[in-house]
DNA sequence: GCCCTCTTGTTCGAT
DNA sequence: ACAAGAGGGC
């Protein structure tokens, strides 16, 4: 096997390299995740390392399956075990074997936001704040800073005993702990922070894990914060075969923590280090490669490079004004339906946008034309009621001391158990310093229940019973398949008989197989890797493999990936650069560098749009293009409206792609309906949104305009001939 | 304990 | 624009 065939010289050095550190800096689409994919196969074939000497940390989980399916591919041998994933995924493998050392049980649950909110909301009210003042999500974004930064609550109340405030902070801090410890609970950042103290505390642990990992890889080292670094540094202590790849141009999770001096001072920290720059691209089109180093450029903190590749020129990058976020979105659509004419499938295709509300319009205009699409991140399947439902249900058998999943489900489906109740239960709890669950074993020494509550609670904690003891004897489809039915959730569904519930019902059946999914990948997981490997799932990893289609997504999430043709869409003042980065230098620089990963996506076309008036939070105002347009020099653009040599978004002419020119645009699909058969009181089925009545009709030319309730999204307005609908025959 | 209406914040990005 | 949550009435 020859692991260097068409590598270049600087990408063979990395893959040769022997021992010690090593620092990979890496431009955008230069090869790396080749480089190590081909690093790990040469040190288990040719230098004979056992895989399970190897840890390798990515970004998302879909990245590790992907890394590892190359190497497995590059050797034909067994990659299983590789330890390959994300911070948080690696972190929790190690701590359900350990935990306990540390004071946790083994069956913690971890929290995701809503649960941290809701364990905010409690501690707020305990401490009788103003909830005004104490915004929940700006707590948990300072007190999460604060945990990766290692400050524990007590050093921060002492420093800022003087401010009111900041003191109670401080006091929310400390009670938001207590209370994840009383529920046997982690937050995300809990996953690293617990790891460091387990081998802080356990120098076993640790010495076991540093003599495993003999080499340890870390992509998108950029991106990695304090405690995340210390995590990694602690692990390659012992062999110091640590290998680091990132790009500080790359930067874009300053506000999570992400530090970008981790990059910066890995020298220091490491001496020896070994760095090895890769400046070639083979990504993009020269065109797209200079209009992304002419952006970046522009960032005054940042490592001098200039990417450079082989890549045919190309062509040069559109620039296109659109009159509003309806036009934009028919321009991409218009643009697509063209490209695909010339060849191109959809799934060739990126929208990349700054926000998630911006995807609505583009949603609509791919479902009006029927273009085939998935939306990574936005509405998700895993925030849907009834699926965080019977996650609860699961993480409070998997983990009774869970008062946080426990008060979501106690009363649903309803079973007459309500706050008075449940106030009752937690302040004798709170008392006894117990969890909701365990004093219902005392349910006779609660004052003030009624009979009634009393013998709710009773089988309350009888099926909760029961569940516990039948996890242990059941695979996790069956067992998740029995709580459902069990806990009544089906069967209220069932009765209540709407479309809601109907959607609801899918939802969960579309549960159940992802746990028939889980179940095929790990013959052995428990409920415990079931539900860790959900909750660790990242946007990227949740979007369905649908074939052939094209992807909407934030350019966050489009990190690591390319494409061959890239909208980069609603490039604007105040909507990217994002307002709130206007007034500090380094929130600017973030967002270039946000721009500059968004660029380097592209492959071979990249269209860069603006719209002039722009809706937020339902209130419509001029814009002005994005300063990073202006940072694109004159020559390298084209705009298919524009006239010669204007670049002020003025002068550009709005083209009008009114209605005739939508429903004219030819994607594949012809309506099946025929104008005579359809009208008011119609049944129809759509392809998106489902049954539906008309509600009216009107004649357009030799069209049909429809309005049409949908049973589920509500009224629409559509045009016969391109609606993707079918007539439902009478029942 | 449940249901309805009114208010509020949401959307910067995410494991 | 819209959903979620609070608060009041029954």
């Amino acid at each position: 096997m020859d692991y260097l065939k068409g590598l270049n010289d600087r990408q063979k050095e990395a893959v040769l390299h022997g021992e010690g550190p090593l620092l990979i800096l890496a431009g955008a689409g230069s090869g790396k995740t080749r480089v190590l994919t081909h690093r790990i196969a040469y040190l288990i074939e040719e230098r004979g390392i056992f895989p399970g000497n190897i840890l390798a940390i990515t970004f998302t989980n879909k990245a590790a399956n992907e890394m590892k399916e190359r190497v497995a591919h590059l050797l034909d041998d067994n990659v299983e075990d590789i330890w390959m994933g994300t911070f948080h995924s690696v972190c929790v493998r190690i701590l359900r074997r350990d935990i306990d050392k540390i004071g946790y049980e083994r069956s913690f649950s971890i929290y995701d936001r809503d649960d941290q909110i809701t364990l905010m909301k409690e501690c707020i009210k305990e401490l009788n704040l103003n909830k005004d003042m104490f915004n929940e999500r700006s707590l948990l974004n300072v007190i999460s800073s604060l945990k990766d930064k290692m400050t524990p609550p007590d050093s921060y109340i002492n420093q800022n005993y003087g401010d009111y405030y900041y003191r109670n902070v401080g006091e929310l801090y400390a009670l938001y702990e207590k209370k994840l410890k009383q529920n046997n609970a982690l937050d995300f950042d809990d996953l690293i922070i617990k790891t460091i103290e387990l081998f802080n505390k356990s120098p076993q642990v640790l010495d076991y894990y540093q003599k495993k990992f003999k080499y340890i890889f870390v992509d998108e080292f950029q991106d990695t914060n304090k405690s995340q670094y210390e995590l990694v540094r602690l692990l390659s202590q012992w062999y110091k075969n640590l290998c680091v790849v990132g790009d500080d141009d790359q930067s874009i999770y300053g506000w999570r923590g992400a530090d970008i001096t981790n990059i910066l001072n890995f020298e220091k920290d490491f001496p020896n280090t070994k760095i090895i720059k890769l400046e070639q691209n083979y990504r993009s089109t020269k065109n797209i490669l200079e209009v992304a180093n002419h952006v970046i450029k522009n960032n005054y903190d940042r490592k001098d490079k200039r990417l450079w590749t082989e890549n045919e020129k190309g062509q040069k990058v559109v620039v296109e004004g659109l009159s509003d976020s309806d036009e934009e979105a028919y321009f991409v659509v218009n643009k697509i339906g063209e490209l695909m004419k010339e060849g191109y499938k959809p799934s060739d295709f990126a929208v990349l946008y700054r926000t998630n509300a911006q995807s609505r319009s583009f949603e609509e205009a791919f479902i009006k034309n029927n273009i085939p699409y998935k939306i990574v991140g936005g509405l998700r399947f895993y925030d849907r009621k009834e699926i965080k439902d019977i996650i609860a249900y699961l993480k409070l058998i998997q983990n009774p001391v869970d008062d946080i999943s426990l008060k979501r489900i106690i009363n649903v489906p309803r079973r007459g158990i309500g706050n008075a109740t449940l106030e009752k239960l937690e302040e004798y709890a709170r008392e006894d310093g117990e969890s909701i669950y365990s004093v219902l074993f005392n349910i006779d020494e609660i004052p003030g229940l009624s009979a009634r509550a009393k013998n709710s609670l009773m089988k309350f904690m009888n099926m909760i019973n029961k569940f516990i003891a039948m996890k242990e004897v059941m695979g996790v489809r069956d067992f998740i398949e029995e709580v459902i039915y069990g806990v009544g959730y089906i069967k209220e569904l069932e009765e209540d008989g709407s479309l809601e519930a109907r959607t609801r019902l899918d939802n969960i059946k579309e549960f159940l197989s992802v746990a028939v999914d889980f179940e095929m990948r790990n013959p052995d997981g428990s409920l415990e890797d079931f539900l860790a490997n959900i909750s660790l799932l990242s946007d990227i990893d949740k979007t369905e493999d649908v074939d052939n289609s094209v992807t909407l997504l934030t350019v966050h999430s489009a990190k690591g990936l390319e494409f061959p043709v890239v909208f980069l869409v609603g490039m604007e003042e105040g909507l990217f650069p994002i307002s709130r980065a206007l007034e500090s230098e380094s929130e600017l620089e973030e967002e270039r560098r946000l721009c500059y990963v968004a660029i380097t996506r592209a492959e071979k076309l990249l269209y860069i749009t603006y719209a002039k008036l722009r809706t937020i939070y339902g209130s419509t105002n001029y814009t002005l293009p994005s300063r990073f347009i202006k940072e694109i020099p004159q020559d390298l653009v084209t705009s298919s409206v524009n006239r010669k040599g204007t670049n002020s978004g003025q002068l550009i002419r709005v083209i009008d792609y009114s209605s005739r020119e939508r429903s004219g645009l030819e994607t594949g699909y012809k309506s099946s309906v025929d104008n005579s058969e359809i009208k008011v009181g119609s049944k129809v089925n759509h392809k998106k949104w489902g049954l539906g009545t008309v509600v009216q009709t009107k004649d357009r030319d030799q069209d049909m305009e429809l309005v049409i309730a949908f049973d589920k999204v509500g009224l629409k307005r559509l045009l016969l001939s391109i609606a993707p609908i079918e007539i439902v025959k009478g029942e």
